[in-house]
RNA sequence: GUGGGCGUAGCUCAGUUGGUUAGAGCAUUAGACUGUGGCUCUAAGGGUCGCGGGUUCGAAUCCCGUCGCUCACCCCA
C-alpha cells in the first residue's frame, strides 16, 4: 500500500508553534553536542543534576524578578490545584539552587558543581534559534567567590565548542558590579541619560525607568551616540569588584582564551553580579548568543538560603546546532554516520516465506551475541532487501533461502567486495565474533 | 504584542502580460536482471497550487480575508 494515498487534509495535527521535532537524521548533531557537553562537564568535576520540568511559580517570580518580561508574559503557568500554581521552567538556575537548598547540600559541602541538560519553556514569538520549547546545557558552580571559578566556567564552555569543532565564536565579558557599586552607577547613568531624554528613541525613554542598563545595548544610532558618551560601569566598580574583574581578565589571558571586554554587555536579570559573559557566533542572525552566563552572588539568599556566591552559564543548544550547521558544509547524513556509525552491521535477506522463521531466529542469535542486525518485515523481494541493505550501509548480508535451508548453511556476502562465502548455520555467529572489526554497537 | 517576506509533489524548486489536462530534478516503488546491492536505462505512483471568498468567459498567477511558516523588533539563559 502506498503511504501517499492518504490525503493531506487528514494530517490535522502539527507540532505546536515554537516546538521542533528532532528527526532521526538530525539527531546525530544533538547527540554530538550533548556528548561533548557531558564529557567536558565531567572532566571538570561537574555532576549531573535533574530537576523537574515544572516548579512552584513563586520560585521563578522570586529569582528572576517580578517586573521582568519573562515573569510578566512569557511563562507557561497553570494551576495544578486550588491554591497552587506551577510553571514550566523558563531557565534552570533557580531550580538547581532550589534543590541545593532543599536538600541542604551546603551543609555537607558548601562548594558543589552541577551540570544539567534539558528543555526550557518560554512563550515567545519564535524566530531564528529561538523556540518556545528550547534546550539548554549548563552548569552551576555553587558556593565559592573565587574569580578563577568564573574563568573555569568560561573555559568549560569554550572547550565544549572546541570539542564539536565549532569555529568562529567570540567570548565577550564585562563586569556589572555588585550590590554596592551597581546602584551607584545606575543612578548616575540614569541622571546623565535623563539630560538627553528627548533625543533617545521612544523605547529607550521607557527604559529609563524600567531598565536603564539596556539603553547601553540599544541599536538605534542616536541612542548609540549618546550612550557612547556615557560613563562606563568599569569606572564605578568598587575596589573588590575591580580586583575581581582584573583577576578574571588576567586569568583568561594566562590560559589562552581570547576575549573582548564589552562595556555594553548587560544582563537583564537582577541576580547577576560582577562577571557577566556571553559567547556569540557570527554566523547567526540577530540572536547570536550561543552561551550566556555570569556570577550571581545574591540569588541564593534571594530565595531564602545563606549568602553564598555562585557562577554558571547556559548553552543554547538550538543556537549552537544552527551555528554548527552554518559552518559545516557536510550534509546532515554524513555527520549522522560519523556520530552514530552505520546501523546495523548485518542485514538478513530471506527468500521465500518458509525461511523467514529461521531468519528471525538467526537475527535473535546475532543480537544476543551483541552483533547489530536487522531484517525485512515487509515481505519484499530479495532484490529489494539487498537494496535496503545497501542503503543502510551494512558490511555483511546473510542470505538464507530454501537452498541454504536444505543444506543447513547460510551464505554471507561481504558488501564491499561482493565476495560470498558459505558457512554452517552453527558457525555463522562465531565467524562474525572473530572478525577483526568489532560489530558491536 | 508589533512589522516585513514567503506558502506549487515527501524534499528543492520552475511555471511567460491571467489561457487547454500544473512541470523538472532528487527521493520512493517496480521492471530490464523472476535468488543478490551500488552504475545505467525504462516505467509507475504521488498535487483541492495552504484555506475561504472576490474579479474574470477563464485564476497557481490579480484583489481581500484567514491560517501557517519565516525573519526582524520587543525581551532574553
Amino acid at each position: 500500500m502506498n503511504v501517499n494515498t492518504a490525503k493531506k487534509t487528514e494530517y490535522v495535527f502539527k507540532a505546536p508553534r515554537g516546538t521542533e521535532d528532532v528527526l532521526p537524521e538530525k539527531w546525530a548533531l544533538w547527540r554530538k553536542l550533548e556528548e561533548a557537553g557531558r564529557q567536558e562537564f565531567e572532566l571538570c568535576g561537574y555532576y549531573e543534576i535533574r530537576t523537574p520540568i515544572f516548579e512552584d511559580t513563586r520560585l521563578f517570580i522570586r529569582s528572576i524578578g517580578e517586573a521582568t518580561d519573562i515573569v510578566e508574559k512569557e511563562m507557561y503557568t497553570f494551576a495544578d490545584s486550588e491554591d497552587s500554581s506551577i510553571t514550566l521552567r523558563p531557565e534552570s538556575t533557580a531550580p538547581v539552587m532550589r534543590a541545593y537548598l532543599e536538600y541542604e547540600l551546603h551543609k555537607t559541602k558548601k562548594f558543589q558543581k552541577f551540570y544539567y541538560i534539558g528543555p526550557q519553556f518560554r512563550k515567545e514569538r519564535p524566530q531564528a534559534g529561538r523556540l518556545r520549547q528550547f534546550h539548554q546545557m549548563g552548569l552551576e558552580a555553587v558556593g565559592a567567590n573565587d574569580p578563577l571559578l568564573d574563568v573555569e566556567t568560561i573555559s568549560v564552555a569554550t572547550r565544549i565548542f572546541d570539542r564539536i569543532d565549532l569555529k568562529g565564536y567570540t567570548v565577550k565579558i564585562n563586569s556589572i558590579g555588585c550590590e554596592k557599586c551597581r546602584p551607584v552607577f545606575r543612578s548616575i547613568l540614569k541622571e546623565k541619560l535623563c539630560e538627553h531624554e528627548k533625543a533617545l528613541c521612544e523605547l529607550c525613554q521607557s527604559r529609563l525607568n524600567r531598565n536603564v542598563f539596556r539603553i547601553l545595548d540599544c541599536k538605534n544610532e542616536k541612542c548609540k551616540t549618546i550612550s557612547h558618551h556615557m560613563p562606563s560601569i568599569n569606572d564605578y566598580l568598587c575596589g573588590e569588584c575591580q580586583t575581581h574583574a582584573k583577576t578574571v581578565r588576567e586569568a583568561l589571558l594566562e590560559i589562552g582564551i581570547p576575549y573582548i571586554v564589552d562595556a555594553h554587555l548587560v544582563r537583564g536579570l537582577d541576580y547577576y553580579t560582577k562577571t557577566v559573559y556571553e559567547i556569540t557566533h557570527s554566523s547567526l542572525g540577530a540572536r547570536d548568543a550561543i552561551c550566556a552566563g555570569g556570577r550571581y552572588d545574591n540569588l541564593i539568599s534571594d530565595i531564602g538560603g545563606p549568602s553564598i556566591g555562585s557562577v554558571g552559564f547556559a548553552i543554547g543548544m538550538e543556537a549552537t546546532i544552527l551555528a554548527l550547521e552554518n559552518v559545516t558544509a557536510k550534509k546532515n547524513k554524513l555527520i549522522n554516520q560519523e556520530v552514530c556509525g552505520p546501523s546495523p552491521a548485518v542485514y538478513i535477506v530471506s527468500i521465500g516465506e518458509e525461511t523467514r522463521k529461521q531468519c528471525f531466529s538467526l537475527l535473535n542469535l546475532l543480537r544476543r551475541s551483541n552483533i547489530s542486525a536487522d531484517f525485512d518485515y515487509e515481505g519484499r523481494s530479495p532484490k529489494a532487501q539487498m537494496r535496503t541493505a545497501n542503503k543502510l550501509g551494512v558490511k555483511y548480508v546473510i542470505v538464507l533461502g530454501p537452498d541454504e535451508l536444505a543444506r543447513g548453511d547460510v551464505k554471507i556476502k561481504i558488501m564491499e567486495t561482493s565476495e560470498e562465502i558459505s558457512l554452517k548455520q552453527s558457525e555463522a555467529i562465531t565467524w562474525f565474533l572473530n572478525k577483526e572489526t568489532p560489530l558491536k554497537k
